[in-house]
DNA sequence: CTCTGTAAGTTTGACGTCAAACCTTCCTTT
DNA sequence: AAAGGAAGGTTTGACGTCAAACTTACAGAG
């Protein structure tokens, strides 16, 4: 039904290796020859078959993708975004996602690698710490996404969640908050987390302005709403006197904000509230959300185009880059002395 | 590297034809034949190479799922329902977004087809006209999914939104709500779309209850938030007397409540507003939205199901499915009788 | 004892692409 | 004039799978 390469020779009176030469750049092959040739193949509308190619260089033009929560929509742009640049350059994007479930991630991780996928970005989740060993003994290039975890030493395009952390602290301390608190996913002690940066940001940041920081301070919750949700009692049995909280993402924020509504509580006055991913429904007037704005479009496009080059360039990926977060202030952390 | 039909053939001395045969029931070859085979695959942890196989039959194992919006958590829902379904039965998903552009969809669907797709799940959008005839040519079954309009005639599993239209009236009407409005995407006069079967049962039901609808009462919005908040002005300017709101979905309806609480209108009360996606966020108590819910599971389910066996069994899809939706009442439509 | 039929395999070839190795010309160089 | 080289091709074969066509062995019929 579709052209092949040898309609195409055939039409163009030269052989099958001459078609797929003048497809290539810098081939040994004249111009004129290769003008010619792709004249014919673009009448012909001809489109190389992956399939003929997947088999002859033993894999497809493929990239695994994997994302925690495909109904959080800021893995929704991960994947658009990745797909964006995947597409340009030929490539095609296996979407998975572990609902922050280790079985299913390993499993997912097969599924992709018995699809023979050429590279993999994978934004790791705290829950699954079995993937981390996994994913660096796997032969083609990887390259984590958004975060990773603190066994993690391999290539990675994250935000800079350090960063972060200073950044929350010393916006919530300059709206007046005195006692601060952390609302991250993962378990005390063992944090195995990339919110280990987020963390350590934070202390650094409030033994800079001279604040103590002890562990109470840290409540460990989950990535959800509810999980959110419950964090605010957790909270106010550990550190009551909390007037000011930083979530790990915004689907928790949420979540602890309406805890704290629930419980009369006046979000942004007595709690200031803040969260990161800023998402659009942040921007919500009724939820009016401070979050940390990550740029996810770069994230995503970066990391795509990097894992691309390395798998192109046939070496492992070594991209180690962390971008800068920017603050969004909103009404969850009102200053506590300014009139409403 | 990895194992392959010839490795299994050798090491179970018979050749490749009766290892491939092993693996199709009711294939001409002694029980104990093929479970030996079986057995030595299993142990070399052969797995078919898909690019081997689609070469073979024209086409990979592969199908396309096209959604509108993929930050939207409704559309994640579908991709992770449909991806599930297709893992089971060993496809694979080459997931696509038209983010309610005609171009970058007709530009997907090629992507698609060259891709070689065997099957395709569309939901198709209001503003993408142009891809209905295209849709309805393709030589590969394929299922609108979600939604489809007016014009299109093909097999699809969708929500009943005719059902949608009515449980929304007669929830308004309940609460006391007596001059409604629809806030719905396409445009007035032409509106091409599966919203004209909500558009009917909200004008059924209407009708049924011995109550006016005239064309100020429907709103042209679009799908986002944005828009959504636009539509309140419109809605003003339109309909100024309106009491209750029924809006296309929850996103929408997000938009439009915020414009309304803007304005100091008290949702409720005063003006009653609804959506259509039940999404997590809906739930929020500041949110707080009452919804319809649709069977989400179900409807991908059901949808990539019937999209596989059309394809296994090499038939066109036939499949029209109406699931009927259920309302979550909440309080952007509490009862104006009740006391707050 | 030959003939026909069936069950259980095997051989062969083709799907489309593209390296690797192999030819021609034609041009330089000494 | 012979040797060498480059430019521009072409031929060949293999990637892994699986129909279709072909073979063999054996059972039962006549």
């Amino acid at each position: 039904m579709n052209a092949t390469i040898r309609d195409v020779a055939r039409r163009a009176g030269v052989s099958e290796t001459t078609v797929s030469l003048a497809f290539k750049e810098r081939s040994r092959i004249s111009e004129k020859t290769r003008q010619r040739v792709r004249h014919i193949a673009a009448e012909l509308d001809y489109v190389p078959n992956e399939a003929a190619r997947a088999l002859r260089r033993g894999s497809p033009r493929t990239l695994g993708l994997m994302v925690n929560d495909l109904t959080n929509p800021f893995y929704g742009r991960m994947v658009r975004e990745v797909e964006a640049v995947a597409m340009a350059e030929g490539y095609q994007v296996l979407v998975s996602e572990s609902q922050f479930d280790p079985t299913r991630e390993l499993g997912n991780l097969d599924r992709m690698l018995q699809a023979r996928i050429r590279g993999l970005l994978i934004c790791f989740s705290e829950t699954t710490p079995e993937t981390v060993p996994r994913v660096r003994d796997m032969r083609i290039p990887c390259l984590a996404l958004d975060t990773f975890p603190e066994g993690y030493e391999g290539p990675h395009v994250v935000n800079d969640l350090a960063a972060a952390g200073r950044l929350a602290v010393e916006h919530l301390l300059a709206v007046g908050c005195r006692r601060l608190a952390l609302v991250i996913a993962g378990s005390v002690g063992a944090r195995f987390s990339s919110f280990a940066r987020l963390e350590s940001g934070f202390r650094e940041a409030l033994r800079v302005a001279g604040l103590p920081c002890d562990s109470r301070q840290v409540i460990s919750a989950g990535w959800g709403i509810e999980e959110g949700y419950a964090a605010f009692a957790e909270l106010r049995r550990q550190a009551p006197e909390t007037d000011g909280v930083l979530c790990g993402n915004d689907l928790c924020a949420f979540g602890l904000l309406s805890a704290a509504d629930e419980a009369g509580i006046a979000v942004g006055p007595e709690l200031a509230i803040m969260g990161i991913d800023d998402l659009p429904f942040s921007a919500l007037p009724r939820l009016n959300l401070t979050s940390i704005r990550q740029p996810d479009r770069e994230l995503a496009e970066c990391a795509a185009q990097a894992l691309i080059e390395s798998i192109e360039a046939g070496e492992r990926c070594s991209v180690k880059l962390s971008l800068a977060p920017r603050l969004i202030a909103r009404s969850s952390t009102l200053a506590k002395t300014s009139v409403l």
